[in-house]
DNA sequence: CTGAAAGCGCTTACAG
DNA sequence: CTGAAAGCGCTTACAG
């Protein structure tokens, strides 16, 4: 085991070349002139004594760290590896990386994970699936601080997000499935304290209403496995049982046609439909074969990115909600309305 | 929206408390020594003008970033969603946070990615499924940089790594199946060019043919679905058929279980069974019912944190090579051989 | 284009 | 216990 070589800065390489320490910084910092005689030197000095230049010291003074802070509140549902790697894809293409936390969508959780990231210096940030106080989102704009909230919508002017057009993706299911002639629709909805799990349910219910009908329930699965699994069995315990039941996430949707095939004994679609909302991977197994909504994870990541960057570019930059269309994948979990492909 | 407030450092808290600069650092960087008194003051002024030490700076002087590099090949088994997830917290407790890059276990995806976690002066680094070249390894050592291998083993005295038994966990699985009264037995391996594949697939082998038998057949699904359930398809084209299947993780054994059950139209474990490895969450969802053998994250991310710690508080630290047990996780995806209890 | 000088925001000996 | 001074490893005006 060799002995961990003493670390090498700068000042060695410029010795070594022959040159001022700023030259070396010169070399190594882009755009800046160096006659290429010199930076030929210079390089040939960094290479042979392995120097790299040290992010921090740079950081310290340019004040920009290149680090994007993104907190997540769970990876459990498949939707957020997927965005993850996306984001980290996106954003290390522009020369950023990523601080990552974990924290449950709590003001007492988040607030602190953010306070964290903002004595890293990061240069912005990006909050999936989680909200935050308004004494935070007010500090950060004090702090100039740019962030942005991913598939997490929430009131206030200076808020940016980027969310799937929820509303319109409920009334979508809506449509699918009442144009597939089932009579008794069920909703299972994502978390009704969030934006995301009302403007589905609310497009949803809408548009029922709209064509003379409502839900038969709407119970709050608070995008949670297992209370999903218990509203399938109380929504099958009532009288009037459903004959569809449009789900507020796929990753709910997944227990609720667990419940519904291996508890149940029913078959989907033949004698319940099933509608999700994400389009994640496992959607498209065999093994759930789901119709949903899709959320398009690289067209939010590039919203989201693009957006944040722009912020931290220039500040003045208008803070935007952006809503990014979700299409219905069609698969075998519904119930297909004849004619459909007039859509 | 108000403008953002000039960056407040040490020295504007240190002129209105009225203390020196140095005060106001050892105020907040613990175990120093500062009267009650002016404690107080500076913390109030601190406070009054949210005034947070600048890591950055610190770390540029300590040498310690309280980083660590986590490098990751990819999200799609949700093992490591999960890992990861227990990994961050485990750090934060440690007052240590994560800067996380996706990288496919390539060298050429590796080393580079590598290279920049060293600009970042991270304290330590994990790689999870993922190896490096001899090159690399070697200038992390003469940098200095502790790393750990986590779910995947690399020869080289030099190199810590955390990982299942998985040579043993090979075993159980054939042991089981022989036990169960299976005669035809299968393997659908990890990546043969891993330890993890190859040790799962060695055990297997080993145990079968002690007890005289050999495995009907070993095809390599590389960690990846799609080569999963080819190789189902393969095995059941064959005129001999197996009546069971071992896989070489969980995630492959998905595909491989909604192979057999859609495309086959056989029964599990009627027809065949099947046991995977991890035991990650999904394997116990009904749909599933997986029989698999526990890969326990909890206890290797303990593991690896711990050991990586010790790394980074004293470099002459043992690197060792830990394997933690793996439990046979019965469930009903294979056929429960009679007094198994015994066991 | 290049060097000497100052400084980013802290911590840490060093005196007192 | 506290302050004055030096310095971590860079970047960036400022002269030349």
């Amino acid at each position: 085991m060799s002995k961990p070589t003493a670390k090498v800065t700068s000042l060695d390489v410029a010795k070594r070349a022959g040159v001022s320490q700023p030259t070396v910084s010169r070399v190594f910092s882009r755009g800046s002139m160096v006659r290429a005689g010199l930076r030929e030197k210079v390089e040939k000095a960094a290479n042979e004594l392995g120097y790299r230049p040290n992010t921090l010291a740079r950081s310290l003074i340019t004040g920009k760290s290149r680090t994007i802070g993104v907190v997540v509140a769970y990876l459990d549902n498949p939707f957020y590896p997927e965005a993850l790697e996306k984001l980290s894809a996106a954003l290390n293409v522009e020369g950023y990386h990523i601080s990552i936390f974990f924290a449950a969508n709590l003001a007492e959780e988040v607030d602190p994970v953010v306070e964290k990231l903002l004595d890293q210096q990061v240069d912005g940030m990006i909050l999936a699936s989680v909200s935050m106080s308004n004494k935070l989102t007010q500090r950060l704009d004090e702090v100039g601080i740019p962030f942005v909230l991913f598939n997490r919508g929430q009131l206030g002017q200076n808020i940016a997000c980027v969310t799937a057009a929820n509303y319109a993706g409920g009334r979508k299911a809506a449509e699918f499935l009442v144009a597939g002639g089932h009579k008794h629709i069920a909703h299972i909805s994502g978390w009704q304290k969030s934006l995301n799990g009302q403007q589905r349910q609310a497009g949803f219910v809408d548009y029922l209403k709209e064509t003379g009908m409502k839900p038969l329930a709407c119970l709050d699965g608070q995008f949670n496995r297992d209370n999903a699994a218990q509203a399938t069995r109380e929504l099958f315990d009532r009288k009037q049982k459903p004959d569809a039941i449009f789900v507020g996430n796929d990753h709910m949707a997944f227990a609720v046609l667990e419940t519904l095939k291996i508890e149940l004994g029913l078959r989907v679609p033949e004698d319940v439909s099933v509608i999700g909302y994400d389009d994640v991977q496992m959607a498209g197994w065999r093994t759930h074969n789901l119709t949903t909504l899709r959320q398009p994870a690289n067209r939010m990541v590039e919203a989201t990115t693009t957006m944040l960057l722009e912020m931290i570019d220039q500040p003045t930059t208008k803070r935007k909600k952006i809503e990014i269309d979700s299409e219905l994948i069609i698969r075998g979990s519904a119930r297909i309305p004849q004619n459909w492909s007039k859509k």
